[in-house]
RNA sequence: GGCGGCGUAGCCAAGUGGUAAGGCAGAGGUCUGCAAAACCUUUAUUCAUCGGUUCGAUUCCGAUCGCCGCCUCCA
């Protein structure tokens, strides 16, 4: 029975679709204003991990990501670049996409995108102001909080204690609005250089929050099962998505709220001034392969902080290797005809202890130690020549099952077996003899390729892994 | 000021009112002419500290110390 913790609730709860066998899932996907974290990869690869693993589950998933294209960075950054907003997050884009294959996540099926949608978000900021949930200030409209009493009820934030405290960071001068909680809907054109639409509403662009509920409620419909996203979107986006969505509506919005932990480096918060910012794009300069960036990540729970360092993903990158160099020993094993009862239970073990860590709020430690586990009865089965046909085709399938949700299991042509390699140093040994110094280090390239180097001594060749 | 999370071996960490998963590193071994690779075994009398509740707490309660987060359009 999959659980998951529900921040609406604020529970352990389990999972009901709306609608029997399909699940719709909306993730608040990046504002692309420059390239990705590991940060904000542990929250595509959680989304990625959710979406397959109710796939593996049965159901049907419509998985809408979407991508925030225009806000205050962007229009920044753009006009400093002299570029126009979509010139200008074109760039990341394409980046973000580049990422996305590097790291195993699948394309989410639907990806709109905030500059796409503004007829959309129009028509929700309409209908709240027919329902008295907006007002009009000067050019551009407010939420008025005041009208939603349920305002709160996913972040439990307490406005009576709250605002005494931090009401000397509570930007109350620049607009002008009824109440300092309430947040813009549409910002009114200021200048002619600014990116703006002209709409029923006037000129200007849409608020941050309107996008997401334009697009969610757009291609999910105006209720639906699960809305993912960083912990630090509960509030205000996701909360101020709720008063929108639900006063717009009058119908309940997101079953089930999601929210993903963030990442720390060594010990503390990621950021820029601290120097320990790091793009994947950093990460794989230094030498690491993507598929350790996605172990490391989805390796533990998403309700816990993960702490990043660089010991740890060298270790990641190390179990990586040796997951896959268990299966291609499980696929090149030779065996004889029939079936060994116990490895048949292991694999029943497996799967179970698998599902029951998934089902667990997505508990992946339980869920990959099952695969450790298994991983070490069938290697020592191989090594006692217990393994039998039957068993290497039932435990073949087994792992591609569990790689449907992690896919951390690379393409067969790209784990290569000691054997190839050898043959390969033979060839280039060949090569040297005859002189022909392009054809071998063509093929030290080609390992280098596969993260295998390669160092001469007089004894000869020597290879290792990275 | 309001609210929340965390502190488990060198590192990343799961977990539970009944005596500590898994991975990496380390140690030992198997296999190899030697290495490498691969595989196996092993590694916390103890879960930040101090009290309390309990037959029994790492797990519940309280205090202390340390770290992280939200209340600022950062996943």
């Amino acid at each position: 029975m999959l659980k998951f913790t529900n921040t609406l609730s604020g529970q352990l709860e389990e999972f009901r679709p709306i609608n029997e066998g399909e699940v719709r899932l909306y993730y608040c996907g990046p504002t692309v204003w420059d390239y990705a974290t590991i940060g904000n990869f542990r929250s595509n690869i959680f989304t990625d991990i959710l979406s397959r693993y109710l796939r593996f589950k049965g159901y049907r998933v419509t998985h809408v990501m979407n991508i925030t294209d225009v806000e205050d960075r962007i229009i920044g950054l753009s006009q400093k670049n002299n570029v126009t907003i979509d010139e200008f997050t074109a760039k990341y884009i394409e980046a973000l996409w580049e990422d996305f294959d590097a790291l195993g996540c699948a394309r989410p099926d639907i990806v709109p995108r905030a500059t796409r949608h503004i007829p959309e978000m129009v028509s929700i900021i309409q209908r709240l102001e027919e329902r008295g949930h907006a007002y009009r200030s000067d050019d551009s409209i407010y939420y008025r909080i005041s009208s939603f009493p349920e305002y709160g009820k996913l972040s439990k934030i307490n406005f009576a204690g709250n605002i005494a405290g931090a009401s000397e960071r509570v930007d109350t001068d620049k607009y002008d609005k009824e109440d300092a909680r309430d947040f813009a809907l549409w910002k009114g054109a200021e200048s002619v250089d600014e990116p703006a639409w002209d709409t029923s509403l006037g000129r200007g662009r849409p608020g941050w929050h309107i996008e997401c509920s334009a697009m969610s409620m757009k291609y999910l419909g105006e209720t639906f099962d699960i809305h993912a996203g960083g912990i630090d979107l509960v509030f205000p986006h996701h909360e101020n998505e709720i008063a929108q969505s639900e006063g717009a509506t009058g119908k309940p919005f997101a079953k089930y709220w999601i929210h993903f932990e963030h990442l720390k480096v060594e010990g503390e918060s990621m950021s820029k001034s601290k120097g320990n910012y790091y793009t994947f794009r950093d990460v794989a300069a230094r030498g690491f392969s993507p598929v350790a960036v996605r172990y490391f990540l989805l390796s533990v729970p998403y309700r816990k902080q993960l702490n990043f360092t660089f010991e740890a993903l060298r270790g990641a990158e190390k179990t990586v290797m040796g997951l896959r160099a268990f299966r291609s020993r499980l696929k090149d094993a030779r065996v004889e005809p029939g079936g060994n009862p116990n490895l048949q239970e292991a694999a029943a073990r497996a799967l179970k202890d698998f599902e029951a860590g998934f089902d667990d709020d997505l508990n992946t430690s339980v869920a990959l130690a099952a695969l450790h586990n298994l991983a070490r009865e069938v290697n020592t089965a191989i090594d006692e020549h217990a393994l039998r046909e039957d068993n290497k085709t039932e435990l073949l399938a087994l792992l591609d099952r569990f790689n449907s949700v992690l896919n951390i299991f690379e393409d067969e042509q790209a784990v290569m077996l000691d054997a190839d390699i050898q043959s390969l140093i033979d060839e280039r040994q060949e090569a040297r003899r005859r002189r022909d110094f392009a054809s071998a280090d063509e093929i030290r390239d080609e390992l280098a390729g596969r993260g295998i180097t390669l160092e001469d001594t007089k004894d000869g060749v020597r290879w290792k892994r990275r």
